[in-house]
DNA sequence: GCCCTTAATTATCACTGCTAGTTTTTCGGC
DNA sequence: GCCGAAAAACTAGCAGTGATAATTAAGGGC
């Protein structure tokens, strides 16, 4: 009869897959996304995914992949200008992340074998080493700065903390009277931290700066 | 018969329930830690667990908080030294989290409602203050020390690369070609890189840094 | 025209967090 | 000492999870 079996037209494909996927992330979080859930989305029946991923995971990794494409590495010029290139990396860097914040914690694990991670790795590394920096440093000092950003997207430090002025005790907290009022100024208060971090960080590295050639 | 009823001496604590969760999370994984498998490696079964918790979040909460209990905030001392402060405290947070990585995206979604967490984030800002930077900047501080310490411990930064020359085609990642050694080296570069990042994340502060009083 | 591949389906498996209801033991109040 | 309430275990079960298997129909290559 008219059971439903292979369509004229492909109702997915791994695009629309991977789009609706982040964009249910971004509503309601990582841990919306079942396959159920994510195929009621795009009109099809569970197990339909799997004829074009062979597992969540690899859903998983194509959107990070997609997240990750954005960031702009092109602050690494060939002026050799290191300190310009690593601001403007880990500005878009973070950027790029705080635009998914529940996926975060899946982003923050490290480029596998995404190219897109892959591609952001060796423009970074590569540009430091091309400014001078022997390559042991210039590893850590792609490290530091993916540390940095990630725990800022990771979660919102101000965030953290519940609204609700009750639950700091003077007598337990003697500083954290004000603390409920971090959840109003989120925003202020993450940027802010981030932005005289990443001054703070990049000014420090100047003085760790021997160049080798 | 012998239906397994209420037994003579609790089977369960909160405390056993908390360092068996803690432990299964360190050798399996947070995904490992199912409420059943929990329960069986307690030797009891599942729904027992429900006794002593409302919710597996509130065991995962109970776990952060004995975990961040071992931060060691004693830096910030009465003589406002706060370099010392910063980087002792921040050592002491990013060792107690990286000692349980598989719990670290957990643990930095701040602190909540939790005491130990409450306890650090008002020691660490209280010193802070105490040693003359305004509240507002204060808190950027703090706030990018838990970045940078979250970062560093959520994943390892080596370990994001696999460990496979294979994957890294010179064509195009023309500066990889090290990339499948990391993995070898770990532990030191991600120690070494936080621990350069630190000292230039402090200096860099020290710039920063107008006192109040 | 045949046939293999593709892309959808339904049914199902083992597992998840959690609730309900049951049973037995312990403990506090009189 | 007795009695009722609370505590702490159990089994059964619900709705939902990732994933597989088997089925079915459309499409493309020869």
């Amino acid at each position: 009869m008219c059971v439903m079996a292979r369509p004229r037209k492909p109702l997915l494909s791994r695009e629309r897959i991977v789009t609706a996927a982040l964009a249910l992330i971004d509503e309601e979080g990582l841990q919306a996304l079942s396959t159920r859930r994510l195929a009621a989305e795009l009109g099809v029946s569970g197990p339909s995914l799997y004829n074009h991923f062979t597992t969540k995971d690899e859903i998983l990794d194509a959107a990070a992949d997609m997240v990750i494409a954005k960031v702009d590495v092109s602050g690494f010029g060939p002026d050799g200008d290191w300190r310009r290139g690593l601001l403007e990396w880990a500005r878009s860097y973070r950027a790029a992340l705080a635009a998914h914040p529940n996926f975060v914690p899946f982003l923050a694990q490290g480029p596998g074998r995404r190219p897109a991670g892959l591609k952001m790795a060796d423009a970074a590394f590569g540009g430091m080493v091309e400014a001078g920096w022997p390559p042991a440093q210039a590893t850590k000092v792609c490290a530091m700065v993916r540390y940095f950003v990630a725990g800022s997207a990771l979660g919102s430090f101000a965030r953290g903390f519940v609204d609700d002025a009750a639950a700091y005790d003077p007598a337990d907290y003697p500083h954290l009277g004000q603390a409920h009022l971090l959840a109003e100024h989120q925003q202020q208060v993450d940027e802010g931290a981030f932005e005289s971090g990443l001054r703070a960080l990049v000014d420090g590295l100047a003085l760790q700066y021997q160049p080798v050639s």
